[in-house]
DNA sequence: CGCTACATCACGAATCGTCGCCATTTGTTC
DNA sequence: GAACAAATGGCGACGATTCGTGATGTAGCG
């Protein structure tokens, strides 16, 4: 590999010279450029990124820790986030925490939870990133990227705490969004499939729910709010037990696909046409909502844009490191298709 | 950030002594290593990555180039790749190539593509990477990584050439391994719906099919063989024609999953009974096969264990350059659920 | 014409933090 | 006292940037 020095000798100058025509510091008078410019390709010289790195003190290079790239939302806002930080010249160093593996999620292992989590931060910023995007789906791991960091952090899709910059989506509104849309088609009769109970998005997701029934001055019973735990099973279950209120709602609203999916399926059992006896709705907008019969009206989460926005504020945070923290909340659309 | 010096001038040391403390590259007093180990936490002094790279002309870093990550078992490949990566203490530079937007696929550009790729690599070449692996679903892209390289490279599910050192999995074996599974099950007749006609996959997969076919001493008629685009509305299409054979097969296998949801939707509109009147099968054991009704059998894709094959490789390859190109080929295994 | 003043342009050398060759010191043994 | 082994230190190199400075040319002015 040719070095600057060897651009230096063949040109004939000195190799602070062939630095400034380089990165453009300083003015030169055209014959030197001229010359280093030649010289330049004629050795096909490329600069050096770890010796510039070194002398700079700055890699351009953004650590991405992942919750488990295995997720869906995950993957997506990582698609969103590399792709950001690519135009602008930034390298995306990845590492994946592995969060989603059934061996952690039985036991629960907390300590080993956090440690994975602390460790990978560390591994990145031995790697002397410039900054650090944490994408995860789920809150509960938030506390434990603890040490205050020296290096810019962004959360994307989850939230740290209140003095974190992070990039979300709208739990709440998104949730009131799809009341009104059964709503305008006169469904007035609404039963809701929640996650679990105690979770983040149940609660703020029953919030907008609750607001928008109270706005159109309708009832919403408790009897009407099932809980399952986002499994396709648990949206067979609590869908029997929604069969047997009266009287019956006219539209169920699950709070994510895979609830909504088994939903279905138990109503088709029983007799019931989708939409004709009964609408049916999700939320996530994940690959099997377009492939139900029929295929299910739910709610996208802008993954790409949160990670274009989490890369955004990341470069922002490293060109002005004392910004205040930042939280963007992005909007969920409806997608429309033929459950209701 | 504490360097090697202040540890060396605190432990009243050399760097040299440091350095070999730090690295375990000679022996030293036990003494001489106490007292540098006792600065070396005083200080809390980390190993600056950017010098020893610089310095060692080796960054420990791999580059992971993606067709695109939202493709799902791109996204499981590099799950295993980068667990084994960082295992060994390698770090992942992870670069997506978004080869599977909509206005790409629509217009082929394929000088945009090919583009796209190299500079991919060259980015990544760039980043003083030890090597690449190149982790794409489809094989249309393979030539256009064309420069040859300097760097170590392993293709991950696509083949790259004769010479390339490659990880896949078997389509083959494991079209022929359905095909066994269906005849020990009574299936006979068994109509295949394959992907686009031309295809690599499409064409390993029909000859695995012949030959369990033929090693069980049954014909394959042409007309039991048809031809979709991998999406599923084309299973949908497939399958209506297929309803037209006389006399109708007892099993449909689709060669991914996708048509084999189409199947089963147009089957099911027909009032037929899966796996009562025909029994369906899929490839590729995307998440869709679970949740549809009856539960699809299909064909696992090993993704996982390609990534660690992969990971394994390139660590190989650097250790020993000289290494003759490898293809490995990993076996598929059957998920059996309920529609057989 | 001769001298100073001032741009303009390019260079030298130090610096970033680490490692490894080679040399030197110290201690041990015959 | 020589020979040798063990332990440690000095110093340059990796490749690029940057500050201060020197060389050169030109204009202005008495």
């Amino acid at each position: 590999m040719a070095t600057i020095r060897d651009v230096a000798q063949l040109a004939g100058v000195s190799t602070a010279t062939v630095s400034h025509v380089v990165n453009g510091t300083k003015k030169l008078s055209p014959e030197t450029t001229e010359r280093v410019l030649r010289a330049i390709s004629q050795v096909s010289y490329t600069p050096n990124t770890l010796a510039k790195s070194l002398r700079l003190g700055q890699t351009h290079t953004i650590g991405v820790l992942v919750e488990d790239i295995r997720g869906l939302p995950v993957a997506a806002i990582v698609s969103g986030i590399s792709e950001t930080l690519s135009r602008s010249g930034y390298k995306t160093i990845f590492h994946d925490l592995h969060l989603l593996e059934k061996l952690y999620n039985q036991y629960e292992q907390i300590g080993t939870y956090r440690q994975r989590i602390n460790d990978g931060a560390a591994l990145l910023k031995s790697s002397n990133v410039d900054g650090i995007i944490y994408v995860a789906m789920h809150d509960r791991h938030l506390d434990y990227l603890l040490n205050p960091m020296d290096t810019p952090l962004v959360y994307a899709y989850s939230h740290g705490t209140e003095k974190d910059t992070c990039v979300t989506y709208s739990n709440r509104d998104s949730a009131a969004d799809m009341i009104r849309y059964l709503l305008n088609r006169g469904h007035e009769r609404i039963a809701v499939i929640a996650g679990h109970p105690h979770s983040y998005p149940t609660a703020q997701r029953l919030l907008g729910i609750q607001t928008a029934m109270q706005q159109a001055g309708l009832p919403l019973s408790s009897e009407y709010i099932r809980y399952g735990d986002w499994e396709y099973e648990s949206g067979r279950e609590q869908t029997r037990a929604i069969l047997r209120l009266d009287p019956l709602p006219t539209a169920i609203f699950a709070m994510n696909d895979l609830m909504a999916a088994g939903c279905m399926a138990t109503l088709q059992e029983q007799g019931l046409r989708i939409p004709g006896d009964m609408a049916v709705v999700g939320f996530d907008n994940r690959e099997i909502a377009s492939y139900l019969q029929p295929p299910l009206t739910t709610i996208a989460l802008p993954t790409p844009e949160i990670g274009v926005r989490a890369a955004a504020l990341i470069m922002d945070m490293i060109g002005s490191p004392a910004v205040p923290p930042r939280r963007e909340i992005i909007h969920c659309s409806i997608v429309e298709r033929a459950s209701v």
